[in-house]
DNA sequence: GAATTTGTACTCACCGGCCAGTAAAGGGCA
DNA sequence: TGCCCTTTACTGGCCGGTGAGTACAAATTC
């Protein structure tokens, strides 16, 4: 079983009141992390933020590089959840996908205070740290989710697709993995309602294009 | 005139001995700041991988943010100079266009060394760094040259246009963003080829839909 | 009474910046 | 050509500061 599934954050609170406190700690650090940067972002400004001790940092988590890893899981597990809800459902059709696309979406835009956070992680995956394996389980997990809920909603149109589920999750998740960059770069208004727009764009784009039949398979060298 | 289009780097050297060396440095400091994050990374390091002393950064930089700053500039410089070759000449039609988008993703993937770098970039510009304004202003030129790019290619055909020029250019850029992401994420081969698919995917699907006439506009709320 | 939380004090390693001094690369001049 | 002087390039070590992590006793909560 895959690290990324287990629910519970891998810590010592055994009680109602500790888990609160380890909650906390999670949005603070994961905050902190998206707005100042891991490396920048003390400890102790994290232990302030979350409004507790610096001690009880280090009684919950056992390093800084732990406590990363765990706002990671965290983070991302709601963005999984939220998406799993919508988009692994039963329904058929362009309408439905569409729908859970939005969804991925909004999921994301509810939680454009750690887009900041995202962004920060996926540079921090990208260079050698030991967070890398728990955004890779992420990948892994979120990948299939996606390629089973493409071929799930357009188990009747297969033909028509544009692109193999396969290579078309691939390309949802670049295409996120771009706006969310844009989201956590946005700041004034006006950029916001520019990323706004951004999406709406490529989603129509992608309504228009995913079911105009499939690509002339290229001669790849 | 803007920061970034100055072209010599804001250093001391005088000498082409000395532009030798800030050149090293520049390189290899792009490299570790990738590869290991700016804040990891320390000047120690750069110096050690350029094949130079601690003092002589200090000598040529005034200081590590001010070494970030110069690093990027010289690495968004190369990206923007191969961009503006083969995008910005007189051509028309969808053939140019592609030629266009073509050429500005292989000079991503030439530098796919440091992609990394460009990442960690993108996330420290979304913090509140001092190198903020010369990403912004990274951002404002080359939007500003990719609409023009957009405008001069399909001039004849501005009526088929799936979308304003402005928004075009926002969807190509998150695009890329997405693009860059993953080729700094990808390790392996296998992890490699998935990116150069799917950019190809991304590009089979701008070249599709471009010319296929306006949206409907929506009603923003 | 066990789990949690605080607060302070402390260690220890590392890092950015600085500086005193060395080496090298030109001129100018006889 | 050889000598001197200036400018530029470069070195290595030191210093002050910072921050992660530890220790632990006392307080608080359940």
């Amino acid at each position: 079983m895959s690290a990324f599934s287990s629910t519970a954050p891998d810590t010592r609170a055994s009680t109602a009141r500790g888990a609160r406190s380890v909650q906390r700690i999670l949005d603070a650090a994961a905050g902190l992390f998206g707005t100042e940067g891991f490396e920048s972002a003390s400890m102790s400004a994290v232990a302030r933020a979350a409004g507790v001790s610096k001690g009880l940092l280090h009684y919950h988590f056992r390093s800084k590089e732990h406590l990363l890893i765990e706002a990671q899981r965290a983070t991302f597990k709601q963005i999984h959840l939220r998406f799993e809800e919508r988009f692994n459902q039963g329904e058929r059709g362009l309408e439905t996908a569409l729908e859970g696309i939005d969804a991925l979406w909004e999921a994301v835009c509810e939680m454009r205070r750690w887009a900041p956070f995202i962004v920060e992680t996926m540079s921090l995956a990208g260079q050698d740290r030991p967070i890398r394996p728990y955004v890779d389980d992420f990948y892994v997990e979120s990948m299939s989710l996606l390629e089973r809920g493409v071929r799930n909603v357009f188990a009747q149109d297969m033909d028509m697709l544009a692109l193999p589920p396969k290579r078309l999750a691939m390309v949802i998740r670049t295409a996120l993995h771009g706006l969310v960059v844009e989201l956590s770069y946005a700041r004034t208004p006006t950029q916001q309602r520019r990323v706004e727009q951004a999406y709406r764009d490529v989603r129509n784009v992608f309504a228009r294009v995913v079911l105009s039949g499939p690509f002339p398979t290229e001669v790849i060298p």
